[in-house]
DNA sequence: TCCTTGTACGAACGATCGTGCAGAACATTG
DNA sequence: CAATGTTCTGCACGATCGTTCGTACAAGGA
């Protein structure tokens, strides 16, 4: 047991690396602009390693996308849940944790799956539902909390939690996008001020 | 002055038949993904011939640019100008001439600049930049829009146009990313009551 | 008339892509 | 120590990438 955990640390310490890199590099290039070869180069790997960590490319984005959920998680999701009680003072944590983890630029080219939707948009195939899935999940996550302060009343009587879930996921993806492209950290600002108004009303 | 028309219309035939295409295949395959090769299979022209008519790649790309920019010209800004007197009508003209760009699908990735902002990210070079100020540009003409109605009273008294124009563009362009990404029209009417609502307000 | 210019076409270049495979390197077991 | 079974690595493959070159044709200016 303990092993033939030992035994296979050193494919998944590599593997845990090289998926390091790609979410970084996929912010930048694009999933598809992941070449195996830069990944070998950028983490002193024969590129043959690398390829059989993963056996196949798309088999690599996989991997790729669900290392950039756990990143998600932990750097926006968690926080909030366990800082933000419940109700509105949990959908501003989510939406500052959001906006933070922007700003401070945990991957280079900003949000993951701001990034990976983009360029996916219409095209079919595995990749393009698994990013899709995490995207549903992530304004699930913002409407389902959007509903428990509207039933504790915390919202505005005529107000739609899906419709707010849906302005602010828009809100902060168009952020990401405006935020990145001019390196201009005032979009930060203005989101701010978007949430802060949405939430209050 | 006819003959020199007629006889420079080859090239610039070809390249008008070229950029469309390359403007439809970046939504989905992204301006890096753009091939050559493909470009030219999908004009039935040999691949030196789409090269030698723009130079280099990078060319090929800032031309496909323009040729986007002139298309959301025609088809979203120039019929609100027509449309909407001024003000107001003309930034509600404005976001619904957009919304309906993306709903039939101009280009099947959807907004040209929306995917391509969030391909180019952070990236340096000339198409970037470019890329950059016609969004910027399309950014201050809904603020100046904004202003005009400001001016003529027809927002609230508390309204900022410039924080109008930006969540009216975030909004917009998070709306193109979800319509695209799940192929879910739904998110057209969220979009619809949003900007309804902060043109009320 | 020749000469320049611009467009069209085919072939080829070096580089890099994803992928496959034979064998070296390694740890584990007897 | 020897045998065995995984894991890693170097090398090579076909395909495609952007780019270049040589050539052919058509038209305008000298």
């Amino acid at each position: 047991m303990e092993r033939t955990r030992r035994a296979r640390a050193p494919g998944e310490r590599s593997r845990r690396r090289i998926l390091g890199q790609a979410a970084r590099l996929a912010t930048i290039e694009g999933l598809d602009g992941l070449s195996i070869g830069r990944l070998a180069q950028a983490t002193g790997m024969p590129k043959s390693s690398v390829y059989v960590l993963f056996g196949s490319k798309e088999e690599l984005q996989l991997a790729t996308i669900e290392a950039a959920r756990a990143s998600f998680i932990e750097e926006v999701v968690s926080p909030a849940l366990r800082d933000g009680e419940a109700g509105r003072d949990r959908l501003a944590a989510l939406c500052e944790g959001f906006l933070g983890y922007v700003q401070r630029r945990v991957f280079p080219g900003g949000c993951f799956f701001v990034a990976t939707a983009a360029e996916l948009g219409g095209r079919p195939g595995r990749v393009h539902d698994l990013v899709a899935a995490y995207q549903r999940e992530w304004r699930d996550l913002l409407e389902e909390t959007a509903r428990e302060a509207a039933e504790a009343g915390e919202l505005g009587p005529g107000s739609d939690p899906a419709q707010l879930a849906f302005e602010l996921s828009t809100i902060l993806a168009g952020t990401n996008i405006v935020a990145v492209l001019h390196d201009d950290d005032a979009a930060i600002g203005h989101a701010r001020r978007a949430v802060e108004a949405r939430l209050a009303a």
